[in-house]
Order: C-alpha cells, then structure tokens, then sequence
DNA sequence: TATGAATGAGTGTTCATTCAT
DNA sequence: GATGAATGAACACTCATTCAT
C-alpha cells in the first residue's frame, strides 16, 4: 500500500474527494485545484499526502477497486444451491452491490483510462473482473457437473450470464442523462435470469398455436412493443 | 496537381490520424502535435481545415460514427427468417462489422468523452446505439408476434442478445492487450446465439442423468473447464 | 526609394491597401492576409514585391507621407501678403488639404508607430511635421520685422497658430465615432484665426459694458453656451 | 508577512509595469512575459490576478485615466478670478499635472487603442477630454458674461486655449527622442497665455514704428529663427 | 501540519514567411 | 508572375508542482 501515506483521516478524504473528480472528468481533465476543493483543504497540502498527480490517481483507483474486491469476495460466499434457484437473486445482487460501490463510474473509468495505465486496468481485470467471470464460471462448471447445464464452454456462458448486465449499466452510465430507453437494471436482471436459463424459444406447440393466433387477423407488427416497452 | 489531391485528401487524412489519436489517448491527452505528426503534416497545416481542437474532435467523432451508422442500416436489410434460423449469423456478422468499422475503439471513446460531449454521446446513442437495439428488438417483436419467442420486453430481450457480444468487445479492448481470459468473439457469438435462444438448461431427465454420472465419482470441481476453456 | 520594387501598378495597389489597413488597425493588428485582399491579389504574390511586413509598412508610410510633403509644398508658394489677411484662409487651406490627404489618419498612425519605428517617425517630423511649423514660423518671422506681430519665440506662435487645428483633427479622428463635442473644424479655423490673431479679450470699455448688462439680471451661468455651441 | 504585503501590492505593480509596457509599445505588440518582467514576477502570477491580456489593458487603462481624472477635478477647485489673471497660471499647472499624471504617454495610447478598444477610448473622452475642455470652456463662458472674453463659440476657444499645450506634449512624446525642435512646455504655455488673451497683433502704430524700425535694419526679434530651422 | 502565492514547462492557436505548382 | 497550401516560431494561457510562511 505505497500510496497510503498517513494514518489519519486526511488521506481518505482526498481519496475520495479524487474518485469523485477522476470519474467525474476522467484523469487528464482533472484538475487537482478541484481535488482539493472537493477534500475541504488546498492544493498544496495534497502534495503533503502524495507526490504527484498520478499518484493521487492510483491511490483512488485503488481504493476504488477495494471495494468492489471485497464485495466480489463477499458474493462468492453464497449458499450452494441450484443455478436456477441462484441465478436471479444473485443477478439482483450483483447489481445492488454494483450501484453500493460505484463499480459502473469506476469500470467507466477504467475504460478510459486504461490505456494511459494499464497497470491498473490489469489489476482492475486480475481483482474485480476476473474474479466475477471467475465466480460466475465456477457456478457453471458446478452446475454441469451436476447435469443442470448443457456442454459449452463454461467461461462463454459466464459472459452470456453477466454482459447484459454490463450493457445495461453502462448505458445507464453513459446515456442514462438523456436517453428514454434506459433499461431498469432489476427488471433486466429479473428477465436476462430467465432468457438465459429457459431461452428465448418457446416450445413448437406454442409456436404453433402463436402462428393460429397470428393467421387470425392480428397485425403482425409491432403489436406488443408498444406494451413491453419500457419507454 | 499532386497538391490539390492533397488538399482534397487532407482533411481525411487529418480525421483519420485524429481518430487514431483520440481513441488512443482521450481528448484532453491528445496532442494536436501528435495528430499532425501522424497525418504527416505541422500542426498549423491543422488550422486550415479545422477552427479549433474541439472541431477536430467532432469531425473526427462524426466520421467514426458514420461508418457504423452505415453499417447498421446495411444490417437492417436482412432477409426475412425464423430468429432461430437468423440469430447466429447475425451475431457473426455484427462483429465483423464491428471490428471492419473499429466499433470497439470508437464505443470506448464515447464513454470516455461522454461527459464532457454529451451532444456527440447523444449522436452515437441515436445513431448508432439505439439502432442495434431497435433492429434486434424489432426481430424479437416480430418473433413474438410469429410465437416464435415468449412474452416480455423485447427491449430488455435486446440487451440480452447483444450484452454478451458488447461484453467481450469492451473486455478486448480494454484488457486485451494483458489479458488471457478474453473471449474469442466468434465462439462467443455461436455459443451465445444458442444459449440465448434455449437456454442454458438441460431437460430435467439430462440432468437426472447427469447427476447419476456426478455420484459415480467425478470429482466436481472444473472438470471440464480445462477442456473447453480457451485459455 | 528601396521599397518601390517594380514600376508597373501592383506595388502602387498594394500600397494603398496597405495604407488603409495600417492607418485602420496599426501595425502590429495589421494581417498581411487583409492587405493582400484589400488589394485584390494572394497573400504570397505580396512577397513578390516586398520582402517582410516590415517593408510594406515602410512603403506605404513613405507614400502616405510623400502625398503630405507635396502638399505642404504646395502651400509654401503661397503669395505674400500681411498675416492677417492671409492667416484665415491658410487655416481652412490647411484642413481641406490635411483631409484631402488623410492627413489625421496617417498622423495617428504615425503617433501609434513612432516608437517602434523612429526613422519614419523621423522622417515625418523631417518631411512634414517640421515644415509645417517652419512655413507658419516664417510667416510669423516675416510678419515680426514687419512689425505686424508681437515680439515673442516665433515657433511657439507656430504652435499657438496650429495647434488647435491639430487637436480638432486628432479629437474627431480619436472620438468623431461617438462624440458630440467634435468640433466643425471649418469653424475651428475661422474662430481661431481670429483668436489668435487679436485674442480672447475685449477692450476695457467693453468689459465695463458687459458688467453693467451682468448686473441688469441675466443669469451668469451658461447663457452664450446653448446658443454659440456646435452641439 | 513580506507576503501578505506583497499579494496587495501585487495587482499594482502589475498595473504600474502594464502601463510601462503598453503605453511604450502598445497593446498587439505588448509581450505579457516583458510586462510580467517589469513586474519582477513570473508570467503566470500574471493570471492569478487577471485573466486575460485585455484584463490586464483594461486595468491599466483604468487606472491610468484615473489620476488624470482626479487631476481634472483638482484643476477644478481653483479660486475665481478674471480669465487673465488666471489663464497662465492654469496652463502652467495643466502641463504640470500633465507631466506628474503621464497624461501624454496615456493620451497617446488612448490615440493608438482606440480603434480596438472603443469603449476605453470613451471613458478617456468622458473622464478626461471632456471634462478638461468642459473646464475650460465654462471659465470662458464665465468671462463672456462678465463682458471679459468677446463673443463665440466657448467650445472652439478652449480648442483655441487648450490645442497648442496638447500638440506642444504630442511633440515632444512623439519626436521628443530625436527632434531638437521640441517646444519647451513651460515657455509654450507662458507665451500661448498671452497670445490668446491678447492676439499676436501690435497695434497699428507700433506697427508703423516696426516697419520704421525694420527699416534701419535692426532685428527686432528673433531673427535667428531662420538660422534656427530644422529644414 | 497547512497554506496559497508563485512558478514555468507545456499546449492550443496565430500569422509572417516559404515554396511547389 | 501568381497562387495558396504548408510551415514553424511565437505568444496567450493553464496547471502540476514548489516553497516561504
């Protein structure tokens, strides 16, 4: 923990005071006047606490990343049962725990800063993201081994599992400001938990009988979106 | 007239090495003298073409968008078939597309610079992100209207068709470079088509047996990740 | 003449596009891209004839000024006769000529200059400036051994004779735009001509007169202003 | 606190070196690094106390105008007497306020500014111009109702009055450097207080006796002036 | 320890000058 | 000769970093 200079309060409060802005505005376009107003003391006294800018940076994405360690940490130590009896309640929880520790501005940042610091891109990969796919995989694995899913490759599913998730959240993050087509993420969760277990598809018969439905006069476009949607 | 093809052709080359730039670096990291270095001329040979650093960003934004406005449409005049026959290849085929018009880059850029162009992130949502949203949740509709697919939001249908492939681009690109967990993108969308049209679960006799196979002394853990991992 | 490069009409042209702008935005505020459009050619074709922006500013300076020093020349051959007849319509001469040779322009410029150009500051003083006091201060000499005019430094009668045209030109030049105190310089001249010539003062008689018609009960303040004023 | 004093005292010396710079080269050719140099300070100190260039010529602008303005208004106060009486102790006491005040260098700028910054070019006619021509003027105004000044426009007298002090420091500012004709200010203001109380005119008779005079071949005056002239 | 005034290297932008056509 | 695209040195302005208090 190099970055952590003293023991007291002072370098929390500039820590978070920096995750606000570097999420916020993005390395380059933060300004350390900012910082410190944000942390209640002046410029100079950051430079008490760190060296440099960059130095800020990392301290920030570290403390960033810990939180979301920790609760990936915390997810892994759910109850074994069977993925279709898990898959909703953790797909809800990955997103509450999600939005507690601000993992769609941090993974944001992330993105954007991960080639200027790839160092921490990989530890955001080897410490939050991996161990997600990580845990997700794992329950697969687990699950196949029981018979409750079909042959794949478990860590594709992983993405299968969990990308509409990350979709979600960054189009909440990135568009949610002016966009109405902003998906609700519990509702997501609660529909993606069913579509990947079950399927889009229904069974033939249902088919067929859809295909009676439908010779039966009904328009054939655009009769249920307007319902569904959530606009 | 090698020049007047020159000048013709320079405000291209001047977007292209922008969108090199750009998407590399983040706006506020990007040097006008890197940009000029790279199309090959002196940052004031910038000015005649663009006012300001700003304009250079947004014509370069535009041009990046337009490609893949275009490819959309050209997406969009698919033929007519079952989801189940459609799916697979058009999931091929928009990571192709993708990849041929540099979406992952210019995605990722649009995150990055989202907040501080929120005009250009409303242009990319409209054009571009909400059109492969709307195609896909327009094939959904008209599948449920054919009974093909089951009740619920076809737009949350959507985000569960395309996250995954977002997913593993966003992962590409952010962790590619370091990373040996990132999904190869074709397996991913034959993997993915399947597993979102029937679900990851077997029939409940498959399991029965599957469970039988597991008693017999299998150990539980990873047995076949190994195999079908691609690490 | 270094600076006249080639006889036919282009350098007279870009002179006086030149001389607009110069006289118009200073030097250091002049764009060489302005000139060359004023002068209806491309800004290179400008180093065809001129060498830096330098030269320019010193051909057009010699050419504005080469106008005035004719034309003080020209007053110069004026006929002899007693100061008084004649000193009334060497005024008015004075600012139809001054004007028909954008005198008051190019003296502000000249003033603005002058610092960073002394020669041609020098050359001015030389060429025009001075003359113009040597001609009055001759006619002033003249009119002193003919016993006409007083004993005093004939070149501070000069001043006392031009200076007041001076100021109008340089009042209207400086603030004609917008103020309604600049004074109509014809009726500058006829007035000073005569001030300067018998004074300000009325005879004792006088003075006693307008005591007694002060004390019949006209208001002190302000009566003549409204009526005499050029407001 | 060496510092303390110092961040008070900073915008004025900042002011007193701005005025240096711009009345001494003018605003497009002023170098914020030279004012900042005679300022004994970095460049960038410039900025935290103004915020652009123009700022900085505004202030110093201002504050330039503004002890000329409180000189006007002291000039003002002065005791009640007849106009001869008066007239050459205020022209000897405008030149000095003039001097103590920078009143031409400052004139001068306005002169060369005032295309660029019409507004400060009114506030120096409104503050200053006019008040000292209002001053003078009413003074006249007042001797005409006491039957002490003849009949005319007041106005064009204090242009009468007022010109050759004005072209007298315009000189000396402007060829001051290199002219051995410069107009000793004092003198000028002297000698011009009686010719415009009383004209340059002798009487008739000792006209006659001039002439009378002139033609024993005695100089009466001055006759160095040709021998005098800068031709 | 804390401050915030001061610094100066670095960037976006302008424009006199050059030069291939 | 004439053009105007291209250049690059120079300048206004910013901001991470320093340091006297």
């Amino acid at each position: 923990m190099r970055w952590q200079r003293r023991k007291d309060a002072r370098p929390a409060e500039i820590v978070d005071a920096a995750i606000s802005v570097f999420t916020e505005k993005g390395y380059a376009a933060t300004r350390l006047d900012e910082v410190a107003k944000r942390a209640g003391i002046a410029k100079g006294t950051l430079y008490l606490y760190f060296d440099t800018k960059e130095d800020i940076f990392r301290a920030a994405a570290h403390h960033a990343f810990e939180s979301n360690l920790d609760a990936v940490g915390a997810a892994d130590s759910a109850p074994w049962t069977s993925l279709r009896e898990r898959l909703p309640e953790l797909l809800l929880r990955l997103i509450d725990v999600a939005n507690e520790n601000r993992f769609p501005a941090i993974f944001r940042m992330v993105i954007s800063e991960s080639r200027l610091f790839p160092d921490l891109a990989r530890i955001w990969h080897d410490d939050v993201a991996s161990r997600i796919l990580d845990l997700i995989t794992t329950l697969v694995v687990q699950a196949q081994i029981r018979g409750e899913v079909r042959d794949g490759d478990p860590r594709l599913f992983a993405f299968s599992i969990t990308g509409p998730l990350l979709a979600g959240m960054l189009f909440r993050e990135t568009y949610g400001a002016f966009s109405s087509h902003t998906p609700e993420l519990q509702a997501l969760a609660l529909q993606h938990a069913t579509t990947v277990l079950d399927g889009l598809m229904l069974p033939a018969q249902a088919q067929a009988d859809a295909s009676t439905f439908k010779s039966s006069g009904v328009h054939p476009d655009e009769p249920r979106i307007t319902g569904a949607s959530n606009i």
